[in-house]
RNA sequence: GGGCCUCUAGCUCAAUGGGUAGAGCAGCGGACUUUUAAUCCGUUGGUUCAGGGUUCGAGCCCCUGGAGGCCUACCA
């Protein structure tokens, strides 16, 4: 179909991925798509990737009319495994327990896990994600789970010997190839890998797909002495000390190792789809392992699925308020309007990685957008690119918020650069640059991210408005300053005007002259007009050049500008 | 060892199941009463890393090679 070009609706890996899912499911079935995340740190940009390429597949089919479940598994229960830089040296303690269980070190929630997963929710609802989440401790501590887990743990030796034909490396070739460092160092683990094979009782149940956090310390640092299949008891003991008995079939103490929880949650959900971060994509990683575990032991065929790229940053600079120092998305959010983020991630494949940059890129991000957005806005331009622009600035429920009166964030910025970040003086002066609109609410949500862009520029990249009058400056005047400040301060306006001010500015060296305001300018004026302008950024900003004089001036009104100028 | 990504204009990157290689910046020319990372118009500039193959047609698909980067490798 779609040949010749000519007419057919444009295509792209969302289309193709929501076609996939549908396939799995079987036609006119309700399908899952699945994300899950451990909310183990700050989730940033990198994660979300996780988040919006699953949410896009199943706004896809929700635009459709497809019955569509997008679930999003927390893995909370996944054990605390080491203390961040910035956390007290006691949360050590809590290594080993899940992270459901260790406490908040911020204590401004009620777990690690909670800390962690607030703020990303706030922005997923920003970002018009819709989703339903679980949370793996509350699912295996209700024994939702439990059937699943007497089936991995029956089918234990087979598992074992799936999971072990993709970690066993093929012997490498003579080691009289002499080889590198790390080669040797790979043989080593194979013979170890090898040795621990011939080792029977032991080694079995260190590698018990069901691991127990143990029922005095709670955390995971036990060790499996035995299992009886006829009782489904299970015995450990702790580091702790503690040695105790749980059964499988009627408590709920602990949960499948990851590489055998993943395929038993497909299988427990029926999830049609789900994407991987190119980390799990690698043959021989818990995906590939998974899906030959699905179908196996689980009885599903494997989801529809595709790897996906890292997420790399740039130009951060006083970004990333969260521990860690990479961005999350409310950082990002803070900067990018939300259908911008989306777009991001939506326009490109997802197997190609993409640098987010908050720095000067930001400006030609959102002058692309709009440029694709007025594209978009005549039906016979409607291509792949568009149809990235439709699924980044609406959701099947409707579009996201835009500001009503579109103001080019470069201007924006610009603007609440010099004007100390007062939104009522930067819409004053945006109305003077005619973009007419009748209340500030109507320049948001754009405004409030041109004014946080603006202020996490570094120093050098702003315009620092001076705060008092440059005295010394202003007592060393020449006899043609003194007098270009003279008239300046006498004709200045008081009302704010653009087109009056700038009379003004490019006036001041006519009249100086002896030339009448609206005279074309003499050669000499020009000459005077720079030096004239120079002074002004002197005293003003405390440079020789800065914004456009007219606006800056404006911007600052008369009462700061005579200020400045020593009136 | 295995896998993935990237290589396109001076720079940063587009080109979404093959169909005339495009933007921004920089440069150059011009306009504007205007030094400005807040104006507009025009314009230069590419053997798409190399070599083969498939095709009427390849930046895109296949093979080989090169350079750079990333991931993974029993207990995450």
């Amino acid at each position: 179909m779609a040949r010749g070009g000519q007419q057919g609706d444009p295509v792209d890996w969302v289309t193709r991925a929501a076609d996939d899912a549908v396939r799995h499911a079987g036609e006119g079935k309700p399908v899952t798509v699945s994300s899950g995340a451990s909310p183990s740190g700050p989730v940033h940009l990198g994660n979300l990737r996780e988040f919006l390429t699953t949410h896009f597949v199943a706004d896809e089919l929700r635009r459709r009319g497809v019955a569509v479940r997008h679930l999003h598994v927390w893995d909370d229960y996944d054990r605390f495994r080491k203390v961040p830089a910035g956390v007290p040296a006691e949360w050590a303690e809590h290594i080993g327990r899940p992270l459901t269980a260790v406490p908040d070190p911020w204590a401004c929630h009620d777990s690690w896990s909670s800390h962690f997963k607030a703020p990303l929710q706030q922005a997923l609802a920003d970002l018009g994600v819709e989703m339903e989440e679980i949370s793996q401790t509350e699912l295996y501590r209700s024994g939702t789970y439990r059937d699943d887990v007497l089936v991995a743990v029956r089918a234990r030796h087979e598992i074992d010997a799936v999971l072990a034909r993709y970690r066993t490396k093929k012997p490498a070739a003579p080691a009289a190839e002499a080889g590198s460092e790390l080669e040797s160092q790979e043989a080593a683990a194979l013979a170890d890998s090898v040795a621990a094979d011939d080792d029977t009782g032991a080694t079995e149940l260190a590698r018990f797909p069901f691991k127990p956090y143990c029922r005095d310390c709670g955390r995971d640092t036990v060790t499996i002495t035995s299992y009886d299949d006829e009782t489904t008891d299970l015995a450990y003991t702790c580091e702790c000390g503690g040695s105790f008995v749980t059964n499988l079939a009627t408590q709920d103490e602990g949960k499948l190792v990851w590489k055998v929880d993943w395929p038993m949650r497909w299988a427990h959900y029926h999830v049609d789809f789900e994407a991987a971060g190119a980390d799990h994509a690698t043959p021989g990683s818990s995906f590939t392992v998974g899906h030959e575990l699905v179908e196996r032991f689980f009885d599903m065929p494997r989801p529809a699925w595709f790897g996906y790229g890292f997420v790399g940053f740039a130009g951060v600079q006083k970004m990333s308020s969260s521990a860690g120092g990479v961005p999350t998305a409310s950082d990002a959010l803070e900067v990018l309007e939300a259908p911008i983020l989306r777009w991001l991630y939506v326009r490109r494949a997802p197997k190609q990685t993409f640098t987010v940059d908050f720095g000067p890129e930001v400006v030609r991000l959102y002058d692309e957008w709009d440029a694709l957005g007025r594209k978009a806005a005549d039906p016979a331009k409607r291509d792949a690119a568009v149809l990235a622009w439709e699924r980044a600035s609406s959701v099947a429920a409707g579009p996201l918020p835009t500001s009503p009166v579109v103001v080019p964030f470069r201007t924006l910025s610009s603007v609440a650069d010099v004007t100390a970040g007062s939104t009522e003086l930067i819409s004053s002066v945006i109305s003077d640059l005619g973009f007419a609109h009748d209340s500030v609410e109507d320049l948001q949500p754009r405004l409030a991210r041109a004014t946080a862009w603006t202020a996490s520029l570094p120093a050098d990249q702003r315009t620092t408005v001076r705060e008092t009058p440059d005295t010394e400056r202003l007592a060393s005047l020449t006899e043609d300053e003194a007098r270009w400040l003279r008239i300046f301060l006498d004709r200045l306006p008081e009302e704010a005007d653009l087109d009056a001010v700038t009379g003004v500015v490019y006036g001041v060296p006519k009249v100086a002259r002896g030339l009448g305001f609206d005279d074309a300018p003499t050669d000499e004026v020009k000459a005077d007009q720079k030096e004239f302008f120079r002074l002004l950024y002197n005293l003003l900003v405390s440079a020789d050049r800065g914004p456009r004089l007219p606006t800056l001036v404006l911007a600052l009104g008369p009462a700061k500008v005579r200020e400045l100028l020593g009136a």
